[in-house]
DNA sequence: TCTCCGATTCACT
DNA sequence: GTGAATCGGAGAA
């Protein structure tokens, strides 16, 4: 079945481990279907996390993180790569999940490439959206968790947060 | 305007 | 293990 609005509107640190094990469908313009099953998944919290986009305030950038949950945050990271983000919790809570990887590939930049995926889908919505979807097979994978990726600059105390989940039967 | 730097990846030593 | 590629957002001036 199809993850709803409902899905995102919890807080970040329950929607970004449900969400491993769940299907990414992404139908390109020429008709054909790509579908992967997300591995890993890291989750940015709000003001308060020193990590995440939106901890300085509402910009042009991160405003997009305080829309409705189901929203898709993209952004350009190190002028190369697009970085695929769902927003959580109810409007003005600014969190959300990154999809760090998928089945077949190892790496947000390179999962982005894949799936050409672009700024365009930016601030778009993931449900009833006829490009993107997402869909629970009722795979139930065990979870384990880990230290967020490539944060050093937030600090020791945001940068060893246990905020990175994965598929433990991948790892 | 100008400067700094990042939620990365890959080639090379 | 180190460094280059490459560009837009954010903050300073």
């Amino acid at each position: 079945m199809m993850l709803d609005k409902d899905f995102f509107d919890r807080d970040v640190l329950i929607v970004a481990p449900d969400l491993v094990g769940k299907i990414i469908v992404r139908k390109f313009d020429n008709d054909r279907i790509m579908r992967v099953r997300i591995t890993q998944t890291e989750a940015y919290r709000g003001v308060e996390d020193k990590a995440c986009h939106a901890h300085k305030g509402r910009t042009p950038r991160t405003d997009v993180m305080y829309k409705q949950p189901g929203t898709i945050y993209i952004y350009l990271i190190y002028g190369m790569y697009w970085m695929l983000n769902f927003v959580c919790e109810r409007e003005n809570i600014p969190q959300a999940v990154l999809i760090r990887a998928v089945e077949g590939f190892n790496g947000p930049g390179k999962l982005t490439k894949a799936l050409q995926i672009d700024k365009s889908y930016n601030n778009q919505s993931i449900c009833n959206n006829s490009k993107i979807m997402l869909f629970d097979d009722l795979y139930q994978p065990e979870i384990i968790v880990a230290p967020r990726v490539g944060i050093d600059y937030a600090g020791k105390e945001w940068a060893e947060k246990p905020w990175r989940f994965m598929d433990k039967s991948l790892s």
